[in-house]
DNA sequence: CTTCTTCCATACGCTACCGTATGCGCACTA
DNA sequence: TAGTGCGCATACGGTAGCGTATGGAAGAAG
């Protein structure tokens, strides 16, 4: 009747390929996401991917969809703080978003990103991520009593860090790569004007 | 003998066939960049491609040292300041690399640094330019009297930011864009240690 | 046991692309 | 004017991938 979860996974669903799809997403990026190199992956063949999917842009755009909600989801709970201690949320999000901390999650992004810089609909999907992002991270520094227009740039600042920041490769450039990334992210969160609680 | 530079281009060079592989690689990144795409780009057949390169490979490579060799002259050349006025010399470097002003370039950098992501070869080449830059950009800091820590931390996040916001959509985050950028700028470069000059 | 539905395998035609082989015009040279 | 080589066109075989058509196994339903 119900299905448990611990079957040995004989028949495939729509999720399945969304993930496996995902996962390939983070690997080998938008052009590398191919129906058969998925469904060898998978271990079946294309036959079963068509009975899901009307066809490869059906599963681009639910891959896209499942993405985006589950970047809201993430961004809705990260952002949420106790009164008083928005500040050191602040930090929290720059070191969620640190690359070595969450290797996977960032390469999607950086997948989904790229795509997005030649396809409107990922565009538009990236748009709304954004725009979620930057009003949730607003409000954390609004809440630590930094003005709006400040709060607006600190907050943008911080996003294009942290995703720009996994696209550079400087291993020989500082020794002490953890002292650099707490400096950054002093840079970022700590307003002259705000209540300072650190 | 010697061929004048100024011929109606009946044949092809080598850099012909490089900066047509450039043009289309900031459009459609690198997985787009395919030799008979390339070709009818420049309204020849893939014979001359083969005549020129030894294989996709070759060109790959002759685009990705270009590239290095192109932007290490511009780096050199952008963070060199009278002194005095290396503050107003970090002003305009964050200002060049703006995505608006500059979008061409910027879409390169992009699809270079993605194929870096996947490629070790165009890694090593990125990762020699971001050497190249950050070194030549805190020499700016520490010429402005910021410590060398504060100096390393600083053009770290002036990088990071300028790639990562290129990678942002966020039409309807900020009404003011202009003073969006001008403030985030602000952040990046005025130290609070060093001797400002703004 | 039959029948129907679900889910997948197989086989096919088609396109895009890679790299090679070979032909061919044209400029230059002797 | 015949020869020579450069720069490109043409033609070919091969692979990878998309989407379709069709068959078939296996469970649900009767």
């Amino acid at each position: 009747m119900e299905e448990s979860a611990k079957k040995p996974r004989t028949q495939l669903d729509r999720d399945a390929w969304i993930a496996g799809a995902t996962e390939v997403l983070a690997e080998d990026g938008i052009a590398g996401l191919r129906v058969e190199v998925l469904a060898k992956r998978l271990k079946v063949t294309k036959g079963s991917f068509y009975w899901h999917f009307a066809d490869r842009g059906d599963l681009l755009m639910a891959v896209l969809h499942q993405w985006k909600e589950g970047r809201i989801r993430d961004i809705i709970k990260q952002t949420r703080a106790q009164p008083g201690r928005e500040l050191e949320q602040i930090y929290h999000v720059i070191d969620v978003y640190s690359a070595s901390r969450n290797r996977r999650g960032m390469m999607i992004e950086l997948a989904v990103r790229d795509w997005a810089r030649r396809d409107a609909e990922a565009g538009a999907i990236v748009a709304e991520v954004d725009d979620v992002r930057l009003r949730c991270a607003r409000e954390l520094f609004l809440a630590c009593g930094v003005p709006m227009e400040e709060a607006s740039s600190r907050c943008m600042l911080l996003y294009a860090y942290v995703f720009g920041v996994s696209l550079m490769i400087y291993d020989k450039f500082d020794s002490d790569a953890a002292r650099l990334k707490r400096d950054i992210a002093d840079l970022i969160a700590r307003s002259l004007t705000g209540k300072q609680a650190r």
